[in-house]
DNA sequence: TAATAATATATACATATGCACATATGAGAA
DNA sequence: TTCTCATATGTGCATATGTATATATTATTA
């Protein structure tokens, strides 16, 4: 029952939520999640610990990168973010992201620019 | 999007996501639900608001209580209790709670022993 | 080995949340 | 109208949570 309570505390934070519904979809590096969210590093960083103190992602580096990948073991939070995935366009700020992982290859360019 | 944060954060807590579980089942009062979840009633009824200000349930008076519905116009909410409630097995204290249910009479009679 | 880039963590702050307890309200019965 | 019972609300407290900023860590590359 708290494993349950934990993972809809976990959704109640919009940005954890837009994460999952990305790493539902693939793989992504911080770095990636940061631009693609337009959120702090810092912030996703936290987040995504969280999420991995909670067993839900995996994390795995790739050179500089460190990858994250969403676990599907749960069988409740796969089908919840299913769910959302089916009515994503209820959920403007959801088709925004949706939209700008298409473009992620610019993002992470963003985020090694921005360290010039 | 913030209504989906909202659902989440009202599930995130032990004593609403109970009440929800059993209201999905059938309406019951302030009275039966404390008596079948032992939890104050005061704790119930402040949750119950909650629930009334997120337009998520209905109260109505019949004589002396006041039963609470379900509402199941929320098609997201809806759905992840129906996905819990198939995997019930798997929450202890769910189950506990059902169990109870069945007899909610005996706690109907309690709640109104208790005030001699 | 030193520098850099990506990621993680620490800290301080404001806000939100849950809880227990006391008390108020409001409807029905006497 | 008064009493009683079911329900609702208010208060104070402890704790949790999110945020922003600064700083630390780690792996790669020069």
């Amino acid at each position: 029952m708290n494993e349950l309570i934990n993972i809809f505390k976990l959704l109640s934070d919009e940005t954890r939520l837009r994460i999952i519904v990305l790493l539902y979809q693939q793989d992504l590096c911080v770095c990636e999640l940061s631009g693609i969210l337009d959120v702090p590093q810092p912030k996703i960083s936290k987040n995504l610990s969280k999420l991995r103190d909670m067993n839900l992602v995996q994390d795995e580096r790739k050179e500089k990168f460190v990858f994250y990948t969403l676990k599907k073991e749960n069988d409740v939070l796969i089908q919840i973010i299913t769910d959302i995935t089916k009515e994503l366009f209820a959920y403007p700020q959801l088709v925004i992201d949706q939209n700008r992982l298409s473009d992620k290859e610019k993002y992470l360019n963003q985020c090694l620019i921005t360290n010039d």
